[in-house]
DNA sequence: GGTTGACCTCAACTTTGGTTCAGGTTAGAG
DNA sequence: CTCTAACCTGAACCAAAGTTGAGGTCAACC
């Protein structure tokens, strides 16, 4: 039970491209764009095939899971080079790296119940072309980060409340 | 105190493009580009120069805001087609086309407290290579919606658990 | 040992949401 | 009437996150 059988790809202890992306789930197209971008690496055959080891397939989930949280590639990238270069990293490790992502989330998750609980008042009242609308508040919480525009919404208002 | 005062660019019952970018906080360009899209549209005067109604302001606050919440401009686009065409918006009209974002951000907050409880546990602990993480669940209600990848992260699985 | 599917690289293309630039026109203040 | 700031169009460019295609090589099964 805990010898691997070569004839299955999945149990050989390298992977090839194919492979990987079989079992991520990803593209062969995105995972060459990913080693592109440094978030995986790969040794080479005689051939100049890539191969992987099998704890690239723990990478490449977590850059998946990390996008599906909103986090973009480069940042992605930054997260994982952080990881031991010298050994296969641990449980621990994936942890520390995705309490990163936690403690992100719950921003967002704060800045988004904000927008919605002020989102159906503020469009239907009117204020949104006012200065004091939470939506538009340059000093609001709400600007500092996240995806969307960055400027606010609102920059040369009213010279005189309306 | 009521009577428009047409030396003040604000109270001009048209504005140019200059100073619709000035009042919505949204640089000319972004404006030409709502326009060519059919976010918003203008008459032109003999000169060719874009005027705009007043009513415009609140079509772009309403683009801004949405775009905060996440909406592609093809969604909100669409959802200011639903807006009467004869009439000028009342606040009920914007009501109703903001209650649609509610229940999308709904959904996504939703979806994002998910993802955050299940992260830590599941990056550490190994399972985002097994078919049964909350994470990797292609029937996950997870799946369904929300920016970020389309593909679900594991497609060819294990043939057999662990 | 040949055929075929998987692999290789590099370049070009896609979408979204714009910005920047060049070259030319208009509007309104003085 | 003139001057200048603001306006116009169209094309090119940017970033992210890849995909697609052309042209060529590798590997593994029979």
């Amino acid at each position: 039970m805990e010898a691997p059988n070569p004839a299955v790809p999945w149990d050989r202890d390298e992977l090839t491209v194919g492979d990987l992306a079989a079992r991520s789930g990803v593209a062969v197209s995105a995972l060459h764009f990913y080693e592109r971008k440094g978030l995986i690496t790969s040794r080479r055959t005689s051939g100049n095939q890539r191969r992987y080891r099998r704890e690239t397939l723990r990478r490449v989930a977590f850059i998946r899971v990390s996008q599906r949280v909103g986090i973009p590639l480069a940042d992605i990238g930054a997260a994982l080079d952080t990881l031991p270069g010298d050994r296969t990293p641990t449980a621990k490790d994936w942890r520390r790296i995705s309490q990163a992502w936690h403690d992100d989330l719950d921003a967002r998750i704060e800045q988004l119940s904000r927008l919605r609980d002020h989102l159906t008042d503020c469009i239907g009242c009117g204020c949104l072309s006012l200065r004091r609308c939470a939506l538009t508040n340059p000093h609001d919480e709400l600007a500092e980060a996240g995806p969307g525009p960055r400027t606010l919404l609102v920059e040369g208002l009213e010279p005189d409340g309306a």
